[in-house]
DNA sequence: CCGAACGAAGACAACGTTGTCAAAAAGGGA
DNA sequence: TCCCTTTTTGACAACGTTGTCTTCGTTCGG
């Protein structure tokens, strides 16, 4: 990666487009040279004498390639589009702070685009279309959707000319490749924990039970008590609105509906909004976290998960891995991999905390 | 903008490259004909049968401009690029959304590069280098650079090739123009909102009282105060680590230091994580909030503000606003305005919850 | 001293546009 | 019919690269 070292001196120099020409007039060899030098290629036969001197040449005159017409020339672009609603509603950015430190390790360049929130009316489900226009005129090699919850999506008709995955969602038509977080292993762990700390009566504080979300982590939770060969009481699991208020109201449902002897000595929150919700009823009845009710939650927020106090223990989502392996799996079908739709499962890691 | 309405045909037709060469075939005219009608330049005379040719021709083999090539003949991307370490620390990711969605109603495309953490060490105190080199390369028009909290930063060198603005941050140097939010007011207005509901003892958490943050917003608490007649207690002021945990002990501190008829009836709190913490303390001394101790805030971090029982009021950080406004001022510099060292001030807003 | 082998030069055609210009075709009015 | 517009064309040179090929010096080994 070249890259000067003496900005002042080239400051001062460069003024308006320094070309390859420049640089071959400088080092006093031909523009030919500098083209193998710069692109190092294999098959260039190039004495490291004069290979010294076009850098210095490169260096001292501030030198910068001209991406654009470089992917003119080469046909590739070395660009991937990401389109994602996440930029309008920030929730899972680090997917792509994952996808960008990805492409920034693979040398390539990542050009975002607001999916629009056209998804709100119409009958277009997806994500949207003028993004994905636009992310085509600029010739991008591949690209990525990324959705700011689990989900299926209709992506545009145009996104199937470039090798595409989806990321966090997967496609209702079933014929991309997509990345997504294991929900049923996360349910699992975290009531895995649970059981661990030797509680057998647990309360599940519920989602909007139809999304994928919801049915992954209940499954994976019912796996876990079956494996401790107990069953979820199904009086247990109230569904509320995946807000504080949805989860203080489930919350006080579970807590209120038995005798002190008979209630459930810990509560599993679908996400942690909603643990922060179950906080607030915990407290508000007197009672202490974990000491008398342990909770762990899911999603991990970080501004809610550590800085509830006590701590709140939960199960992260693997927004940066997932939008890492976004990118490498794009990489590897531009690279001529062949497009399947699998699903590819990203494991969803327990964070300890101290509500457990 | 030209979008084709029938993309199913389009895509059946378009294998590599569909190039204007093409459509000027297809619609029986000359290549110049096209270019006129697609850049529907003013000098032009083109007929409307033509142009309805054109356009139909367009549409008929999903043609769609190489925006490379276009970049490179017509010497002007229509790029941005926005360096930002909020990629990698998102706390002000709406900085980024503020700048896309202006970027996207100019036609202009945002090119967002992660800033590195090369930060952190060495004597690069400034948002980083290699970033800014890499969106040199794609020839963008202009840079911003965006921070996650309001401070003084040193640009890189190369920065000053092109017009250059500062978002949330300002040039250390002096010489680039800059966005920063107007801490002054926001204090102002919160501790005015306090005076309004009839408190007149206000406690204040201070931040570290260095940043810029703890010196304006409490300079405006000063103003607000000395606006009614009074004064800062300098005994109401504890500083503490910007968390919960922080806000939690300093609450603690100016909460037991009194006895009940000389305690704040109110907390103006800079920042809402230790608003979160101050919450704790207050409701662990059987208190409430708002009936015995008010509580503001200030970020108005959503996650926090909007899920604390009950809501915090507190005054908005415009991440947003700044962020559009960043790219406008970038608009105007690109289109030939002076560059001028200006710190544009962009209001804080309240927002009133049910803390106070 | 000859022929390899190597290093480098120079030419040229892409890539897909934008621009500019002179010139040709089509149409209209007198 | 002739002239004058209004459209439209074709040609050509940019833009800054990549990539391929031929040619031309060197230098070196034998």
């Amino acid at each position: 990666m070249a890259k000067p070292t003496t900005p002042q001196k080239a400051a001062a120099v460069r003024q308006r487009g320094v070309t390859m020409s420049d640089v071959a007039r400088h080092a006093g060899v031909s523009r030919t040279a500098v083209s193998f030098v710069l692109s190092n290629r294999e098959n260039a036969s190039i004495s490291e004498e004069t290979r010294i001197r076009i850098n210095d040449a490169v260096q001292a005159l501030g030198y910068r390639p001209n991406a654009g017409a470089r992917a003119l020339a080469s046909q590739r672009s070395d660009w991937y589009g990401l389109v994602t609603e996440i930029v309008t509603a920030p929730f899972a950015v680090d997917i792509i702070k994952g996808a960008q430190d990805q492409a920034w390790l693979d040398h390539r360049f990542l050009l975002i685009a607001p999916s629009d929130q056209a998804d709100a009316v119409g009958p277009n489900q997806g994500l949207e279309d003028a993004a994905t226009e636009k992310l085509l005129e600029q010739r991008v090699e591949g690209l990525l959707y990324a959705a700011t919850y689990h989900r299926g999506v209709h992506v545009p008709e145009s996104a199937h000319e470039v090798p595409t995955v989806l990321i966090n969602c997967f496609d209702a038509d079933g014929k991309l490749p997509s990345i997504v977080p294991d929900e049923r292993a996360g349910g699992r762990v975290a009531v895995e924990r649970l059981l661990r700390a030797g509680h057998s009566r647990i309360g599940v504080i519920n989602l909007d039970p139809h999304i994928p979300a919801a049915v992954g982590r209940l499954k994976g939770a019912r796996e876990a008590l079956a494996g401790a060969g107990l069953e979820l009481d199904p009086e247990l699991v109230v569904s509320g609105h995946a807000t504080a208020d949805g989860g203080y109201e489930a919350a006080c449902q579970i807590l209120d509906r038995y005798p002190k002897d008979q209630r459930p000595t810990a509560l599993f929150c679908l996400n942690d909004r909603m643990a922060m919700g179950a906080y607030d009823a915990i407290k508000e009845r007197g009672l202490t976290i974990p000491g008398d009710i342990a909770v762990i939650g899911f999603d991990n927020q970080e501004l809610i998960a550590a800085y509830l106090r006590p701590k709140l223990t939960t199960v992260a989502l693997p927004f940066e891995k997932m939008g890492a392996l976004g990118v490498q799996t794009l990489a590897a079908l531009t690279a001529g991999q062949p497009i399947t739709a699998d699903q590819q499962l990203v494991d969803c890691p327990l964070l300890e905390r101290s509500s457990v």
